[in-house]
DNA sequence: GCAAAATAGTTTAAGGTTAAAAGAAATTGC
DNA sequence: GCAATTTCTTTTAACCTTAAACTATTTTGC
């Protein structure tokens, strides 16, 4: 507005994505809709990068630095569960990642319905060079805040988290359990 | 680790999701998984409501947030460029709303390549119910988190924001005419 | 005027994502 | 033992998403 010009081919991010009324000044609502907008904003250009740089994608990623980090292999189940998102989707991902001869899967012998993936040699290898990139490209986009910013934020967002789990969890023990013992290893 | 039990249905969030190696202890890239951790949180827990709620998607609810704000209607492209979604993303986002009679479709008369998209009455009454119970969601979702900091946590979040628009944008003049005069209405 | 370039949208091919249903194997409870 | 249940995974249908190719229309440069 401030500026003549129609901004031909500037985007406009999330903070002005969801409307419900300017009148509804709500803290809440414009924290969260700037959080999205960083986390849109960082994962956007990650995802760019790695396409360009690594032929890949996020979900892809993701699942190979599940593997680097099972040395052993792990249930296709298991895998579903830390990254996160649903059996089926994992499928998929497996599949492909196994097309490209980055990982590996195998039948449990002990349990036949079960499936071990873990990375090939080349996949460690490619997965290595490719967290080593995503190491730098997270520091390089988050270079202009100061460090002590950076822990003060961390440290804020850690209340954050805890806030939005104690409001979805069904409140019981378990995920209370989880939040506080496992807090950052594994939360 | 430091519970027996082998958290049988314990999801894993992101924090633990990319790996890349313990030892790199760079507060840059702990930061990032904490921020995309949170956000993942909040983003599931509102798509699920509003599939539950409203039978609809987060999408659809960003596309109608546009509109809202556009009483007289608006053109594809500017609302994809508003919602920063590829055009033919917002051509099937269009067709499934309009399908559902809360958004109708107009070419435009001064130029035929060119469509206008607004609410319909059915849609403004939807979103108006959508929003309401949007904005009530997040302030529960955050509610755990005194409000002075959230206001520190949202104002650090802005300095990320420039830091990592700094660091993408080819750091031309309208790249930062952008960021610091429209600034948060529209940036 | 009109050919060339730019602009607005759609289509296509590929992939990511989920919930729900289904298949296959292992466990459990008599 | 074996029927019922649970567990592990895949399949299916639907949607979201993008980049690239394509169509249709308007503008621009002579």
């Amino acid at each position: 507005m401030s500026v003549t010009r129609p901004s031909p081919r500037e985007p406009v991010d999330a903070e002005s994505k969801v409307g419900e009324d300017l009148s509804n000044h709500r803290v809440e609502l414009r924290l969260w809709l700037r959080l999205l907008t960083c986390a849109n904003l960082i994962e956007a250009e990650i995802r760019r990068r790695l396409r360009e740089t690594f032929d890949t994608t996020l979900p892809r990623f993701d699942l190979m630095a599940q593997l680097e980090r099972a040395p052993d292999g792990i249930l296709l189940g298991e895998l579903s569960r830390r990254m996160m998102v649903s059996n089926g989707n994992v499928t998929g991902l497996v599949e492909r990642l196994v097309q490209e001869g980055l990982i590996e899967r195998q039948v449990s012998e002990r349990d036949r319905r079960a499936a071990l993936v873990r990375l090939t040699a080349r996949g460690a290898e490619t997965f290595a060079a490719m967290a080593r990139a995503h190491s730098d490209w997270v520091a390089e986009l988050l270079a202009g805040l100061p460090i002590e910013d950076q822990k003060a934020l961390w440290s804020r967002l850690g209340d954050l988290k805890l806030s939005v789990r104690g409001a979805i969890s069904p409140g019981g023990p378990d995920g209370v359990l989880t939040d506080t013992i496992e807090a950052e290893t594994k939360p």
